[in-house]
DNA sequence: CCCGTCGTTATTTTT
DNA sequence: TAACGACGGG
C-alpha cells in the first residue's frame, strides 16, 4: 500500500471516531491524559493515533514507543494499529516488562547484569532469599521476597532511607541487600529489575538517556492507573522529565553540549539549560518540584510527545504497588497536560452502566466521570439473594442452561468471583450439568514443575551462572547430588562474589565427589556440554522445538515425568508437548533460545497453537482476571461482604473493592446478573453472610430482585430508594457502621434496645445490648443474618 | 529417596 | 472444608 492509500484510508478510521476521541487522536504539543471510561473505545483511539501519527504527521515508526501492562493488549494493539497503517508494525509495542528486557538487552554492562540474563519468578526469588540468608523459614523467606518486590516496584534499593515505607523490620535491608548480591551474582533478573534497572541506569548515565530520548519522540502509555512508581519513573525518563539530583558531578559537559549553550560553569548552567528547553517547547514546561533537585534534561533537542491513557476508576491492583496517584496526579507531574475523557461507552447497555455509575460514584477519591450509554436501555441487571454457595451454583447453571436450549452459546457467560477459591463450587455443579466451562488464570501453565524443568534446562544453558536454574535440574531425576553438594559446587563457582560457570564448578567438584556423586555430576555435565555444543555450532535451520525435544529426552526428565504420570494419573508428558510446541516458533540459535524465554517469562499465559480453537464454554475468572475483557452476559458472584469487599477493607482499600465490583459490572454488555448469598462455608465452618454493602449502593430501583431479599438490604435501600445519601462516601450497610455504646438497635426478635457494652473476646467483637422488654443479650455483630440493625434517626 | 500422615492455613497477582 | 507443606518411617 502506498503512503498515500494510507492516509485515505485513514480518514476512513479517522471517520469513525466520536468527536472527544478525534480530538484525543488529533491532539499535540502538550502531555495528553486521557480518561477512558470502560468499554468507551480506548484502544481504538490508542491505535489510531500510532496510525495517525505516522500516516499523517509523518512521524517515524521507529520512534513511536507504546506500552501496555499485558501480552495481550500489546498484541492487540500491535495487530489493529498495523491494520490500518501498515509501518505501525515497527513501533516498539511492548508490555512495561518486555521493553525493560529489550532496554537491559542493549544496557547489561551499565545494569550489571550479563546480556544472556534470564528472569527470575516469584518462587525463584524465594529460593534466592533462601539461599541468602540461610535460617529463615519458608515463610519468612516468602515475605521477604514479597517486600524486596514491592521495594523494587517503589525504585527503594536496600540503603534507601524509604525502605521503612515496605518494612519496619530491621533486618529487612539486610536481608534485601543479601538478596540482592546473590541474585547480582548469578547475572540474571527478577521481574522488578526489568523496571527499576532501566530507571537506575537511564537516571546514573546521561549518556543512555539522551540515546533514549533521541530514538523515542512519542511515548504512549495503556491502562495507566496501574503503573507503579517505577513505571512512573521509568516514564519520566523516557520522556525527559526525570529529576536528577542537584549533584550532578556523573554529569560530563560533553553530555549536554548537544544544548548548544556555553560551557558556562555551575548550577545556572542547568538554570539556563532549563529555561531554555521550556521556551524551546513552550508547552511541556518542567515545574521545579523540590528545592534539593535540579531538573536537566540532557538532550535539548525536543520533547518526546507523551499520552497516557487510564481509568482511574479500575485501578484495582494497589497491593501489587500501583499507584492511582500516578494518574490522579499525572496534570501535576507533567505541566499543561491536556485532559479528554472518553464517557461514552460502546459495550454496555443503560441499565448496566447506570449500576455500574451509581456503585462507582461512591468512591471518593476518583478525577469523576459519568458514563454514556451509546446503546439502549437494555434489560435491568438482576439481583438474586440466595440461600447457600450450592444454591447460588445451581442458579447459575440453570440461568446458562436456559438459554442455552434458545440457542445462547456457552462462551456467551462469564461467571466472575472475588477468589479463586470460590471457583470449586461452579466447577462441580458444571460437571455434574455437563456445561463446558474454562477457567482462567488459576494455574499456570509455566508454573507447572513439569514445564519448569525444561525452562531451568534451556535457562543454565543460556547462562551457565544461574544458580536457581542449576539447583533445579542437577538432581532431577535423582542422582545423588544432594544439598550439600549442590552448595559446594555453587561455592566452588563463587569466586570474589562472582560466580562462573556452574558446570565448569561441577565438573570441578566431581573429581573429589563420592562415587555415586561422581557418576550422576558426569552425566550432567556431559550431558550439559553436549547441549551447549548444539547451541553453539546450530545454523538455525532447525526451529527450537528440535532443542527442547533433544533436551527432554536425553535428560530423563521425559521419562521421570512420565512415571509421575502414571503414579499420580497427571498429564505432565502432555504439557510438555504443548511446551515443545510452542518452541517451534523460535530458531535454533542463542538468540531464539533468548527470545523464546523472554517470551515465556513475560507472558505467563500459554500462546494457543493456532488452529487450536477454544471449544464453547463458559468463562469461570476472578474479578481482577477479567480487566479488559467482555461478554455478552455475566454474573457475578459472592456479592456478600466479608467476602466483597473483604471484611478487613476500609477506606481506600474499601474504594479498591469498590472499583473491582465497577469493573466487573462493566465487563456485561447484554445481561447482568449479581448473587449474593445467606450462608457460605468458609474454612469449614458455615457463616451467615449479609449482602454487600456494594448492591444497596447501586439502590433498590436498579435491579430486578429475585429471591428472599435480606432484611439489611431492604433497610439500606429504604431510607430514600436508592440508597443514596448525600456526601456518604460510607457503606450503607449496618455491619460498616460503629457498633459503639449508646447506639440504638432493633432487632427481630427482641424488639428496641441499646448498646450498653462493646468488647473484643477471643478475637471476636461482642456487644451488648439492653433491650426495652428482654433484658441484656450479647451479639456477635459480625454473625447476625440481617436481624440485627441500627435504628437511624 | 519416596510416600503417607499430620498440622496448618485460608485475597486479589497484568509482568 | 480442602489443599498443601513439613516431617518421619519404610
Amino acid at each position: 500500500m502506498s503512503s498515500e492509500e494510507n492516509e485515505n484510508n485513514l480518514d476512513y478510521y479517522l471517520s469513525l471516531l466520536n468527536e472527544e476521541q478525534n480530538e484525543a487522536v488529533r491532539h499535540e504539543g502538550s502531555p495528553l491524559l486521557i480518561l477512558a471510561g470502560a468499554g468507551s473505545g480506548k484502544t481504538r483511539v490508542i491505535t489510531t493515533k500510532i496510525a495517525y501519527l505516522i500516516a499523517k504527521k509523518n512521524i517515524n515508526p521507529f520512534s513511536i514507543l507504546a506500552v501496555t501492562f499485558t501480552k495481550k493488549a500489546a498484541k492487540e494493539m500491535q495487530e489493529r494499529a498495523v491494520a490500518m497503517e501498515e509501518r505501525a508494525a515497527n513501533a516498539q509495542i511492548r508490555t512495561f516488562h518486555s521493553f525493560g528486557a529489550w532496554f537491559l538487552r542493549q544496557f547489561a554492562s551499565e545494569a550489571g547484569i550479563d546480556k544472556n540474563f534470564t528472569v527470575y519468578d516469584d518462587d525463584d526469588m524465594i529460593t534466592i532469599v533462601n539461599k541468602a540468608v540461610p535460617g529463615l523459614t519458608k515463610q519468612q523467606a516468602s515475605l521477604a521476597a514479597k517486600r524486596i518486590s514491592l521495594a523494587k516496584d517503589y525504585c527503594i534499593t536496600p540503603d534507601s532511607k524509604d525502605i521503612i515505607e515496605i518494612s519496619n523490620d530491621k533486618d529487612f535491608p539486610i536481608i534485601y541487600e543479601a538478596y540482592q548480591t546473590r541474585l547480582r551474582s548469578t547475572g540474571n533478573v527478577d521481574f522488578g529489575d526489568l523496571i527499576m534497572l532501566p530507571v537506575q541506569v537511564l537516571e546514573q548515565n546521561p549518556n543512555v538517556q539522551k540515546q533514549i530520548n533521541y530514538r523515542f519522540n512519542v511515548i504512549m502509555v495503556d491502562e495507566y492507573q496501574d503503573s507503579n512508581m517505577a513505571q512512573f519513573r521509568l516514564l519520566q525518563a523516557l520522556a525527559g522529565f526525570n529529576d536528577t539530583p542537584a549533584d550532578t558531578n556523573h554529569v560530563s559537559i560533553s553530555d549536554i553540549t548537544s544544548s548548544a549553550l556555553d560551557e558556562s560553569e555551575g548550577p545556572e548552567k542547568f538554570s539556563i539549560l532549563r529555561q531554555t528547553d521550556s521556551s524551546d517547547t513552550a508547552s511541556n514546561t518542567k515545574h521545579s518540584q523540590g528545592t534539593d533537585f535540579e531538573q536537566v534534561r540532557t538532550t535539548a533537542l525536543k520533547m518526546p510527545y507523551i499520552c497516557v491513557v487510564g481509568d482511574d476508576d479500575q485501578s484495582i491492583y494497589k497491593f501489587r504497588g500501583a499507584e492511582v496517584q500516578n494518574i490522579l496526579s499525572f496534570q501535576k507531574q507533567f505541566p499543561n497536560t491536556k485532559l479528554i475523557r472518553l464517557e461514552k461507552n460502546y459495550r454496555s447497555t443503560a441499565r448496566i452502566l447506570q449500576v455500574a455509575d451509581k456503585v462507582v460514584s461512591k468512591n471518593e477519591s476518583r478525577l469523576g466521570k459519568t458514563l454514556v450509554a451509546a446503546r439502549g436501555d437494555g434489560k435491568q441487571p438482576v439481583l438474586t439473594f440466595l440461600d447457600t454457595q450450592d444454591d447460588e451454583a445451581e442458579f447459575c447453571a440453570s440461568l446458562i442452561k436456559k438459554a442455552h436450549l434458545k440457542g445462547v452459546p456457552y462462551q456467551d457467560w462469564a461467571i466472575l468471583y472475588r477468589t479463586n477459591a470460590q471457583s470449586l463450587g461452579f466447577e462441580t455443579e458444571f460437571l455434574h450439568q455437563k456445561i463446558p466451562y474454562t477457567i482462567v488464570g488459576s494455574l499456570k501453565f509455566y508454573d507447572r514443575e513439569e514445564i519448569k524443568d525444561i525452562l531451568a534446562f534451556l535457562a543454565l544453558i543460556a547462562n551457565p551462572r544461574d544458580e536457581i536454574a542449576f539447583r533445579r535440574i542437577v538432581n532431577k531425576p535423582a542422582r545423588g547430588i544432594g544439598g550439600v553438594a549442590q552448595d559446594k559446587i555453587v561455592a566452588l563457582a563463587l569466586q570474589d562474589g562472582v560466580m562462573g560457570s556452574l558446570i565448569k564448578s561441577a565438573e570441578k567438584y566431581s573429581e573429589t565427589a563420592s562415587k555415586k556423586a561422581k557418576e550422576g555430576l558426569t552425566f550432567f555435565t556431559s550431558q550439559m556440554n553436549d547441549y551447549l555444543q548444539s547451541l553453539e555450532s546450530a545454523t538455525g535451520e532447525d526451529n527450537l522445538s528440535v532443542f527442547v525435544e533433544k533436551i527432554m529426552n536425553s535428560s530423563g526428565l521425559l521419562e521421570y515425568h512420565k512415571t509421575q504420570d502414571e503414579i499420580a494419573d497427571t498429564q505432565k508428558v502432555l504439557n510438555l508437548q504443548e511446551l515443545s510446541n510452542s518452541a517451534v516458533l523460535y530458531k535454533f540459535t542463542q538468540e531464539g533460545l533468548l527470545d523464546f524465554l523472554d517470551h515465556i517469562e513475560l507472558d505467563r499465559t500459554l500462546e494457543k497453537a493456532d488452529g487450536q480453537e477454544e471449544a464453547d464454554s463458559v468463562t469461570l475468572i476472578t474479578l481482577h482476571n477479567t480487566k479488559g475483557l467482555e461478554f455478552p452476559r455475566v454474573i457475578i458472584t459472592g456479592l456478600e461482604y466479608g467476602i466483597f469487599p473483604r471484611q478487613e477493607k476500609q477506606n481506600a482499600e474499601l474504594e479498591e473493592e469498590r472499583r473491582l465490583f465497577y469493573v466487573g459490572i462493566t465487563r456485561a454488555k447484554d445481561e447482568l446478573y449479581i448473587t449474593s448469598c445467606a450462608q457460605r462455608r468458609l474454612y469449614g465452618h458455615i457463616q451467615f453472610m449479609e449482602p454487600s454493602p456494594f448492591l444497596a449502593e447501586a439502590g433498590k430501583d436498579s435491579w430486578r430482585l429475585l429471591g428472599k431479599v435480606p432484611r439489611a438490604f431492604a433497610y439500606a435501600t429504604s431510607k430514600d430508594g436508592d440508597g443514596t445519601e448525600e456526601n456518604s462516601s460510607q457503606p450503607t450497610n449496618p455491619l460498616f457502621a460503629k457498633w459503639s455504646v449508646g447506639t440504638r438497635i432493633y432487632h427481630d426478635e427482641f424488639g428496641y434496645g441499646q448498646i450498653v457494652r462493646t468488647e473484643t473476646k477471643d478475637s471476636e467483637f461482642v456487644i451488648s445490648v439492653s433491650f426495652e422488654n428482654s433484658g441484656i443479650k450479647k451479639f456477635l455483630p459480625e454473625y447476625q443474618s440481617g436481624s440485627l440493625l441500627i435504628v437511624k434517626d
